[in-house]
DNA sequence: GATGAATGAGACTTCATTCAT
DNA sequence: TATGAATGAAGTCTCATTCAT
């Protein structure tokens, strides 16, 4: 039992690290295996198939993603919680400049695909993040709380991918300053919560 | 001679168009000569490897961004230009939702690869825009011209990915408009030209 | 004790029927031991090899076979029991023509193997089936009762054959009535039984 | 051209016999390619999987039939025809007890799959030869001609399978002995053309 | 005896690249 | 130049069998 489960996390966890590193279609079955000290044949016990793994991998960065916000909601303010989410996002600098954000990476990639339903599965963990994001706005009171969430998160993507493709940590830092002023300039708005 | 520069070219379209839906990795030399109606063998003519192919796809798309800005630089107001600019993204809303900004999501690709030199290809072409970006809010006189680009061209592939991710086209004119917004909103800096 | 006979016994009926239906190289061990709900890790303490258990099954269609000639055994005239036995083919028709005879399917498949002592084993528990039938045409005092067996035997394989190579259990229908028929029109032999 | 068809052609055959002898499950592409003297990777430029090549293996027995009822077709009288056939399978004996009908042992083999679609070619292969006897029979004049082809070709797969599964030549001579003499006792029928 | 998990050989298939005309 | 054909190195996946409790 114990054991059974553990492996499963160990290639779970292999697989998010190694799949945002080499890209989905990159890493092959035996990377991950050897990133979880697992033999090739014994991986397709816990998982049938690539797709599977690549899912699980997603899975993962959903998880983690649900730690990070979880953490934040611990602070009473809202855009505190936002602002908290934005230096997050750059303390990974180092990461995201290398490889880029983890899951938008993978969204891109799997969003090419024409079958086997995982083009779709990427998007459900960033609407989680999106979903998240406008929760806040809308405590804070503010006008069309989405639109502002796709711009947060939109801005998010943007920075990780231009970081990663100029290969410049900068520009996490630049782009997370202007964002941190951007979330303080916003006006507090009405936080009478909207009856029904 | 004009036959074999026009084969090149039918093949480099083939290999932007095709690439940018199906991904670098997933098409094959297959699939590109089929798309330009070239006989597989004869391909390796005209490009020795695969690689040269996407860099010649790369090439295609720095071509079509390069008829773009030159278009927008016959506008007199740079803040026409820049606006222009976001008008073409916007309109290119359902393919984006679709496949993604064609450069973007390739270099998200290249970027995975440790080898080859061509994970740094994609990220030259991105900075043609981003220092075209950055000569218009030059022109404009406006302070941190650079900063300002990155957030431009940021957010366009922030919200390319989010279009895409979601395959929602929507989200290309939400964030179009709030950027037209936000151009119209920066003051009118000092014009004067940086001595130098 | 009991327990483990009935595995043994759950275990060879399912490898009967399974192995039967997919064919021998077709079944996996975790479809027999699926089939017969045994952990799949279990079925080696049973049957120590695959081959092992397609032997069983072997095993299986013959002990129904003695049961069906030892019903038949019951009839006083060794007529009829022929009759008994082509009726009770042509009772099994639609299965026949899904999946053929049990026993000559298996016998073409096995009979392809070069190793394993396994590809005789079929040959063996027709034989059984051929002896009775020659049994029953001596009783009946006919001249070559085994050249009549292997045309009556023969008859019932090619039928079945042809039944489900066609998908078509009227085949079973239409030969058994012509069977029966020649049966019927076979002479009363001499039925003083051979003298040693 | 001549190489490419050539090459087909050769694995065409080598297919027909390896899965002939070895079945089609146990038959790995390497075993025909090696039989073809065909590098593995190669074959699949002619043929795109396994099941293809099956299915041109089941085409080429399919042709060798038509060589056989189409040399039978130069004889005039249709009892004769019906008598070579019966004589051109005695003289394949040894094959028939070492390895069974290529036909009916195949379409025993794929009458076992669910999927793709190869479950039903053996079927027509087979109907192929029973459309050309029947056509002898009702040449004959003889009532109810397709019954009498399903009876003498499922004489014949009959008698394959008890030869094969005897690994005994001498079912094939006993039992075509007995077909010829079946046939020259069948009565000269009614030869008056079916109007209509 | 019972059982989930482990293992490794081998099968099918794809594809970038090269070759022979 | 042009082209069908050839090649071989992977990669994904299956499965009989074994192992450790």
């Amino acid at each position: 039992m114990r054991t059974a489960t553990a492996k499963r996390q160990r290639l779970m966890e292999a697989a998010a690290r190694v799949v945002h590193q080499q890209g989905a279609e990159r890493t092959t079955i035996a990377d991950i295996a050897r990133a979880a000290d697992v033999p090739v044949g014994n991986v397709y016990y816990y998982y049938k198939t690539k797709d599977e793994l690549v899912a699980a991998a997603l899975g993962e960065h959903a998880r983690q993603l649900g730690m990070l916000t979880g953490g934040l909601d611990l602070l009473a303010d809202p855009r505190e919680r936002l602002k908290g989410l934005v230096k997050a996002w750059v303390s990974q600098r180092d990461v995201a400049a290398r490889y880029g954000c983890p899951t938008g990476t993978l969204a891109v990639e799997l969003d090419k695909r024409a079958e086997g339903g995982l083009d779709a599965e990427a998007g459900r963990v960033i609407r989680l993040l999106l979903d998240w994001t406008e929760r806040q706005f809308r405590e804070l009171g503010l006008p069309d709380p989405d639109g502002l969430a796709l711009t947060l998160v939109g801005a998010y993507q943007g920075m990780s991918l231009l970081a990663n493709a100029l290969r410049d940590p900068a520009v996490m830092t630049r782009q997370g300053d202007r964002l941190i002023g951007w979330l303080d300039s916003l006006p507090e708005g009405d936080r009478t919560p909207a009856a029904g």
